[in-house]
RNA sequence: UGCCCGAUGGUGUAAUUGGCAACACGUCUGAUUCUGGAUCAGAAGAGUCCAGGUUCGAGCCCUGGUCGGGCAACCA
């Protein structure tokens, strides 16, 4: 039946593109997409719409797509980036075929075609400065002017480059320059550079090279090489385009060409999406790293509790189309939620706990009641959870002065302690600024889960034995900013909107027993309250959980 | 005042030889429930940026506007 969804759901016009190269036997109808990081920083969730959309459509079209790494600029790369980048399309559930590419891996080849650019006339070596060479280049609604240098003796560029490549020269020193059109209304065409002079360390080739290409001038090579059909990109290279057909049109041979196309990049609301935001927010510590919870990094989504499944039905359904957007958060966590409550044990986790004493029930008793795991999922099991005359509660679940519509504890009503027995509150205690310390119930022995009783009630309540309980840590997280669009005030830098309420310590929770053991990563709902996972930081006796996304709460809402 | 791209309910996306706008999220009812969750049933909400034109018929085609985004790194 998911098939027959999936089959006959629209097209979008990537997909139409595909379909209609194929019904041309366009390629010998190969195709082959590729995901082109540049190692500069961790994965966002926007990259992850660009990953399930390459990664999906070779699964859906049978064809191919590589991981390449777009590594041309050293001074902002590093390793540490290749391997968190590997790790999170592993985890997303992708696999690229054969093994890593990277632009760096065509360096030589980069090298043999600026020089039969040069050789042919299309190329040149300028050594103006950069403003001059800036000043030039003109503005968009009027055209530049032509370099000094544009027009100097091919044995002379031939030298030049050489000198260029030797490291001869300074940084910044020389360009060589594509001899395009300088009066384009493109300003990429005019006379776009190709290589400049960058003595650095290069985290593949080390000191191999002293001259490093231009994203225009290796991309499309790239995609060439590699054989690549669909190159899809966001809408910002949609001018790049001229540029990356120009090239092509210079070095390749046949009819064989890479097509890109440009699709609209995510936006999420109450986040910011860019690399240079994100890695901003971590170098002045206003997140604890990459990976924090609150983090649109997609590492930050796994530690936060995200499942690859919802990220993937998440990008499944935001789609794919050319128009700027901005996806409600509420649809991501939606998607969670839906994964979530297919997947997770139902466990009791009581988050301020107050104690709630049983004045019937016996001092020493225990009594061990059988919890289902999951009522979504029939294999889920059961598990066996200790009930005592003392048990915690949440505090928000008794009012003194509860309205009508209160479904929960206050003075003279009934509950049921889920899985358990019904209580009435007879009486609570307070102390000197008000707080309520400790409630008192009866309870009604008929009442027994799972027996007949008859009686209902409005409200069931989840609690933990007070004498078994574990203590926890848990950590609630909320959007990291306070305004839908952070990134979007002229006036106002990002910053500023941070939700100073993003993130709340919860020391000393209550959680049932069987949680004991859990291990980093292990997810679960908290009845009534959430779904929760396992933080790395979690102990065997100093256990944290994260909170992933609170369940949705018509009571909330309807104050 | 150049060039490129876009415009469909609150938010996304769809409407595939032009046939009186569909799906998801959200919102609101009601049912059900030992999670105020989930589930189920239903409702409201756009006449497709505007103005012309072609056509029996236009969200789809044409013309002209308007609005929004992008382009002036030796970033990608």
């Amino acid at each position: 039946m998911e098939a027959v969804e999936n089959s006959s759901r629209s097209l979008n016009f990537i997909e139409s593109i595909i379909e209609e190269d194929l019904k041309n036997n366009k390629n010998e109808g190969r195709v082959h997409f590729r995901f082109p990081p540049e190692p500069n920083g961790y994965l966002h969730i926007g990259h992850a719409k660009s990953i399930c959309l390459n990664f999906g459509l070779a699964e859906k079209y049978h064809g191919k797509c590589n991981l390449r790494f777009d590594d041309t600029n050293p001074a902002k790369e590093d390793v540490e980036y290749v391997d968190a980048i590997k790790e999170d399309i592993k985890w997303l559930g992708f696999q690229w075929v054969d093994e890593p590419h990277y632009a760096s891996d065509y360096f030589d080849q980069l090298y043999k075609w600026a020089i039969k650019l040069i050789q042919d006339g299309k190329a040149y070596v300028d050594e103006q400065p950069q403003e001059e060479i800036s000043q030039q280049r003109g503005v968009p609604t009027r055209p530049g002017i032509e370099s000094p240098h544009r027009n100097r003796p091919i044995e002379e560029n031939l030298a030049l480059f050489e000198k260029m490549k030797n490291g001869e020269v300074a940084d910044g020193s020389m360009v060589l320059r594509a001899k395009v059109d300088m009066s384009s209304p493109n300003m990429h065409m005019r006379d776009p550079i190709m290589y400049r002079v960058l003595h650095a360390e290069h985290h593949r080739t080390g000191n191999k090279w002293n001259i490093y290409p231009i994203y225009d001038f290796a991309h499309g090579q790239s995609d060439y090489i590699e054989g690549i059909t669909h190159s899809l990109c966001t809408l910002e290279f949609e001018i790049h385009r001229p540029l990356y057909d120009w090239y092509l049109n210079q070095i390749a041979d046949g009819d064989y060409r890479p097509r890109q196309i440009e699709f609209a990049r995510l936006n999420l609301s109450y986040t910011v999406m860019s690399k240079r935001k994100l890695l901003e927010l971590v170098e002045k510590n206003m997140v604890t790293g990459w990976d924090d919870p609150r983090m649109p990094t997609i590492s930050g989504l796994r530690r936060r509790g995200y499942t690859p499944e919802s990220i993937r039905n998440f990008a499944d359904r935001i789609g794919i189309a050319k128009r700027d957007n901005v996806i409600d958060v509420g649809l991501l966590e939606y998607s969670v939620r839906e994964h979530l409550n297919q997947i997770a044990p139902r466990v009791f986790g009581v988050l301020d706990p107050v104690k709630l004493i049983i004045t019937n029930y016996p001092k020493n008793k225990v009594e061990e009641l059988e919890l289902i795991n999951n009522p979504e999922d029939p294999e889920g099991g059961s598990r066996m959870i200790p009930f005592t005359r003392e048990v915690y509660i949440e505090r928000n679940d008794f009012m003194e002065e509860p309205p009508k519509k209160f479904f929960r504890l206050g003075p003279g009503r009934e509950v049921r302690l889920k899985g358990a027995y019904i209580v009435k509150c007879m009486d609570y205690k307070k102390d000197e600024n008000g707080k309520i310390t400790e409630i008192y119930c009866t309870y009604d022995p008929e009442t027994k889960s799972g027996g007949n009783a008859q009686r209902k009630v409005k409200g069931t309540l989840h609690w933990v034995s007070a004498e078994h309980a574990i203590d926890a840590e848990v950590r609630l997280y909320d959007r990291l900013f306070t305004d839908e669009d952070p990134a979007g005030h002229k006036d106002k830098d990002f910053k500023e909107f941070i939700n100073p309420d993003s993130l709340k310590i919860l020391k000393h929770c209550k959680l049932e027993p069987s949680l004991k053991g859990v291990k980093p990563g292990d997810k679960f709902q908290f009845q009534r309250l959430g779904y929760f996972c396992v933080d790395n930081d979690s102990q065997p006796d100093h256990m944290v959980f994260n909170r992933t996304v609170p369940l949705r709460d018509s009571w909330k809402k309807k104050k």
